[in-house]
DNA sequence: CTGAAAGCGCTTACAG
DNA sequence: CTGAAAGCGCTTACAG
């Protein structure tokens, strides 16, 4: 491994003094044309890179953001790291972290954030311990949590975060009640931990109350809890059709889109059609809702905005802006398809 | 804007030499412990914050991969990611930068991984350009591209670049073949950009040879291209739809689920059934093929593995070992699933 | 315009 | 165990 070329050299090499050298690389000016030709090809010629550490060390600081993300393939997730991308000031890098949902990845990926001093970390869809949050609030690094599981309810909401999200309660409320005044009586739910503090737990109660409101009783044995993949949409809507086999339920409202695409092809091998049979309703909006047969109602989360806005929030953490309000609430829009019939 | 407090400050105030503060911060041996506990007390009193970039300055040189990719939202690419944050050595960050296949963005992305000296880079699916090329090649950076569009025909393969890919040509052709094998004679195409040096180029010869092993003649009418999204897939096959409603293609050969998944949805709106009127096959194996109605008979591509592999690959490019084959090609699957009908 | 020198805030031998 | 000192690779006054 040879030793990396400094300044220095280059100066040397140029019979330059180092300052000289210094203000070609920064594009100053007081560099008479000649020295300014020489010290460049130079450079080149030496293959030259500056070195960002000991730049940032002066002045600019190494502008670097990280994202830690529970589930790189899930295009929910994907399509919100591209509102990053988009709305990112262009002198800045992002470094991506994926878990899958594993919490030894995630403070590994916490541990490499801290080692390359990253300015800020997005966090999404990721279910954060305590011991996490208490090591990000004392590392003071600026956090802008998307979408995330975040145990906010026992302290205080830490100076260093932001939270952008929709109305999660409410979005699934409005879907909920929608079945009911559809007609549908027995709605079952596809969703992730309800002891998750936020989006689970919102979402759950969002179904919860627009069941009371519509007078029908909440039954927990057609609440199937799973990590809302397409697999997981299978397994757990496989499993609903064995349990209620006599007493099928004419309505599912699935936490997100995969998993109620994966209900669709149970449904389908099973020779339940929908919506005549059974009508689904799912959550996030994604592109493929809107070509699966039948296409899928859904809830749809500004997936780029959402990204777009937590851009915003974190330049505002980064210079210290005085935030009014750190959590952001995005709105969604309810999209309604194929896969809902009316009973009525 | 109040200086702030430096580890120099902490160990004058506490009396100590700066090298005690040092290996204090640094849990390192080799302090007795009242001093310790006098500069921890001191460095909290002061509220000292270790500057992480003065940290790096000295520290091992920083290890940074970075990934440049066309689409991050596509299931394929995130996959393939997934694939290298698994292998990827512990000490490595990843940096991401998604081009949406736009030129201007792919430039920004290149100068950024220059200035934040990237040790490597991942190209996956992105066309690269000659300019890039030389670019690429002169930085001497080592570069793994992964089912990437690459000019090589006219020049020798970069001693820094090292490919990963499967056998397209083989794979199309297997596809193609099969339907000829089930009876189909009239077969559509929906590929990419065919003068793409690589991928297009490679399935369309692919297609182009299994129909001229099964004496069939090439139709350019059925032959449509597009960017394989899904929103691509069902616009071409509308297309196709409209053009030939007097002499329907009896069979689909499209270049990617995504797109193959869209002309799934044209053809149920035009009340065409899948298999029964129209056998369709798919490329990538992405997940969700599994769980369409019907599923869908694809090649499948070892995403993941391609993932693992280009890290593997990076790495010998970095440490400079003899690389005997820089071109890796892994194994494709044929996967057969509900959506090809035998027309015998 | 230009070069020698003094930092930036930390880490790491080195001598005791 | 401990402190003084020499860097890390660059930027920024400063004097000419």
């Amino acid at each position: 491994m040879k030793k990396r070329v400094t300044l220095a050299d280059v100066a040397r090499e140029a019979h330059v003094g180092i300052g000289t050298a210094s203000r070609v690389l920064n594009d100053m000016p007081d560099v008479s044309p000649e020295k300014r030709k020489l010290v460049l090809s130079t450079m080149k010629k030496m293959n030259f890179k500056p070195n960002r550490i000991a730049q940032g060390l002066m002045s600019k600081p190494m502008k670097m953001l990280a994202v830690v993300v529970s589930d790189i393939t899930s295009t929910f997730f994907s399509s919100i790291i591209k509102g990053i991308e988009n709305n990112l000031p262009k002198e800045y890098g992002l470094m991506l972290f994926n878990t899958s949902l594993d919490t030894k990845r995630l403070h590994t990926a916490l541990e490499m954030i801290y080692e390359k001093h990253a300015d800020g970390l997005f966090f999404l869809g990721e279910h954060m311990d305590e011991i996490t949050l208490n090591k990000l609030e004392q590392s003071h690094m600026p956090v802008v949590a998307v979408s995330s599981k975040i145990p906010f309810t026992n302290k205080k909401f830490p100076a260093n975060f932001a939270y952008v999200s929709i109305n999660n309660e409410q979005a699934a409320y409005l879907a909920t009640d929608y079945l009911c005044e559809s007609g549908h009586r027995r709605i079952a739910l596809l969703i992730s931990d309800i002891k998750d503090e936020n989006v689970g737990f919102d979402r759950y109660n969002g179904y919860r109350r627009a069941l009371l409101d519509n007078k029908i009783k909440l039954d927990s044995e057609i609440i199937f809890e799973g990590d809302l993949s397409l697999l997981s949409g299978y397994e757990l809507t496989q499993k609903m059709i064995n349990q209620t086999r006599n007493n099928l339920p004419t309505a599912i409202f699935a936490a997100s889109d995969n998993a109620a695409l994966g209900a669709l092809r149970a449904l389908h091998e099973n020779n339940l059609s929908v919506p005549e049979d059974i009508s689904i309703i799912g959550f996030d909006g994604i592109e493929s809702t809107k070509f699966s047969t039948p296409s899928l109602t859904t809830i749809s989360q500004p997936r780029l905005e959402m990204g777009e806005e937590s851009v915003a929030l974190m330049m505002k953490l980064i210079s210290n802006d005085q935030l009014l309000e750190r959590k952001m609430t995005l709105d969604f829009s309810f999209i309604k398809r194929e896969s809902v019939q009316s009973k009525k």
